[in-house]
DNA sequence: CTCCGTGCAAATGGTTTGCATCTTA
DNA sequence: TAAGATGCAAACCATTTGCACGGAG
């Protein structure tokens, strides 16, 4: 869970002024285990297993407010509808241009090219974001 | 004009099969002379000025063939409106998140950098895109 | 003359918002 | 018990679509 246990989580929300609700924490802990950076939808399917009246409304609030603590980066894209990805260190995106899936791949050296390009820049980032797009090898078949 | 002139432009659009039309060429003329990446709707209500007529769809239109021929990316975000990218090639797009503002930053070592990683892949890649959030010093003050 | 492109207006669909009710602290 | 969260439904708005008319080839 992404580095994050359930108390270190309920530590932060509290600390924010966030109440801690069970709708909240079955959503960190679907997001922080999904490697694949679902979609809203993706996660109400998923979360309405355990609990059956969820609504996709709460879905985007509560990823609203993990995406203004920075536990979690928005991904939006064009014809697809945006993907929330619990990773926000520098890495790049796979993402199939056919079946949409998205793994993450971080080459060793990424982290040191990526702290030479950032020392060429007059201001401190504040985020990245970076996709390679292509066709996945199930799709290619 | 992106290293294509308008007779270039007019022998790929007839090779498609797509007709030349002032449209058309207006959008191109506009958008490969942009270096801001605009929205759909900065394109219409720039082109308006001196084709007072033409809608946001033909826009939209235009746009999705551009993107079809490879001649533009599209940028989508989850808070802002698609933006359009005449450049397709490795280049990283620093963008504010307070103005949204969007300008391109191409580190000499780049092209070397992202060769390296393009060959530990195992597919080719069909396009990237590479973000890095800042708030530009216009903002800052 | 035919077909494709345009402009307009309506439809779409992912995301956001308002509000009455329910929970957390 | 007060402040904030949830679930529902309606609103939003960027983008897409359908169609009658107009222009390119």
């Amino acid at each position: 869970m992404k580095d994050l246990d359930t108390q270190e989580l309920i530590t932060i929300f509290k600390n924010k002024g966030y109440k801690v609700t069970t709708q909240r924490l079955a959503i960190c802990k679907f997001i922080f285990s999904r490697k694949d950076h679902p979609t809203a939808d993706t996660i109400h399917q998923e979360i309405k297993k355990d609990h059956p009246s969820i609504s996709l409304g709460t879905i985007y609030k509560t990823l609203h407010i993990l995406r203004e603590l920075g536990l979690i980066q928005e991904l939006g894209f064009v014809e697809w509808s945006s993907r929330y990805d619990p990773n926000t260190e520098a890495h790049i995106n796979m993402i199939c241009i056919n079946c949409q899936q998205i793994r993450d791949f971080k080459p060793e050296n990424l982290d040191d090219i990526w702290k030479q390009v950032i020392s060429q820049l007059k201001t401190e980032p504040k985020g990245q974001r970076i996709d390679i797009y292509y066709e996945c090898s199930e799709c290619k078949k």
